[in-house]
DNA sequence: GTTCCTGCAAAAGCTTTGCAGAAGA
DNA sequence: TCTTCTGCAAAGCTTTTGCAGGAAC
């Protein structure tokens, strides 16, 4: 299981990435909190226990997590990048109102197209949009007044 | 066809929104670049023929097409939003190479998850990322070299 | 002892805001 | 005429860059 800790960091000694204090807490992070935490969710977490820290190694953390394949970005038309531990083929769905990022299951190998013939795909992501079910029965709420 | 700039006026005017210059010439644009402009490929080009424009302007105008239900923002791991007119359900390839923006046939229906039986999806959207065939094609011959 | 990482400060890039003058209906 | 839009300047946010000191191995 890639979640595990243990098993996280042998994968960064395996590809000669040095084993910061930071860098650990990070991944710990993302790999127990499974809320597609931006930047500055992570920042303000971490330092409470890292009160140096700043938000320019929490950035140079997430490429290189990102380039040694750890971890997703994710971009849902939004003004800050959302981070994720690599996890099992999934799409994700963004509230538009609480904004908060669901994951829900689905093969993206289902999803192919003859156009993309010629194309080398490297990256596959699902983005929906719309209103979870408690922001949909809030407005239930507000429009029975 | 709704690219037809008659019909896209029609459809600004049944929503009382009003045609001025500016926000006709982004439709046009729009309608006649099927290429994912940025909000300044869209400024640089139009500036060629209304000197005064600003790029305020374009935000603008491309908030009130969304808003409008005409455009549809694309934010692929991207620094800067690409736009597009709305049009048949298609995905998206984005070339890390070149960074041009492919449109593949879809459709987004068929991606169904029963996890979002309780959810109302008001937008879908299918990313994938990768090396086009053009880019492929040089990676090949440079590394013959 | 080397090499690479951290964190500060500053800058960069995209987008938004406030507002006075101009244009649309 | 009344309302709404445009465009300027300034600000706001997220992210990147350069670099000196510090940590990893």
């Amino acid at each position: 299981m890639i979640e595990n800790i243990e098993n996280l960091k042998e994968i960064l000694r395996a590809k000669n990435i040095r084993l910061s204090h930071q860098r650990l807490k990070v991944l710990e992070y993302l790999a127990q909190n499974k809320t597609h935490p931006s930047v500055d969710e992570i920042y303000s977490e971490l330092q409470k226990s890292i009160p140096s820290l700043s938000r320019t190694t929490i950035y140079n953390t997430l490429h290189m997590l990102k380039e040694a394949g750890l971890v997703n970005v994710l971009t849902i038309g939004d003004s800050e990048a959302r981070y994720e531990i690599i996890a099992e083929n999934h799409g994700h769905f963004k509230c538009t109102s609480c904004e908060n990022i669901f994951d829900f299951s689905l093969s993206v190998e289902e999803i192919e197209s003859s156009d993309l013939a010629d194309f080398d795909i490297k990256e596959r992501d699902v983005y929906f949009r719309g209103l979870c079910p408690d922001c949909l029965e809030s407005d239930r709420k507000d429009s029975e007044k």
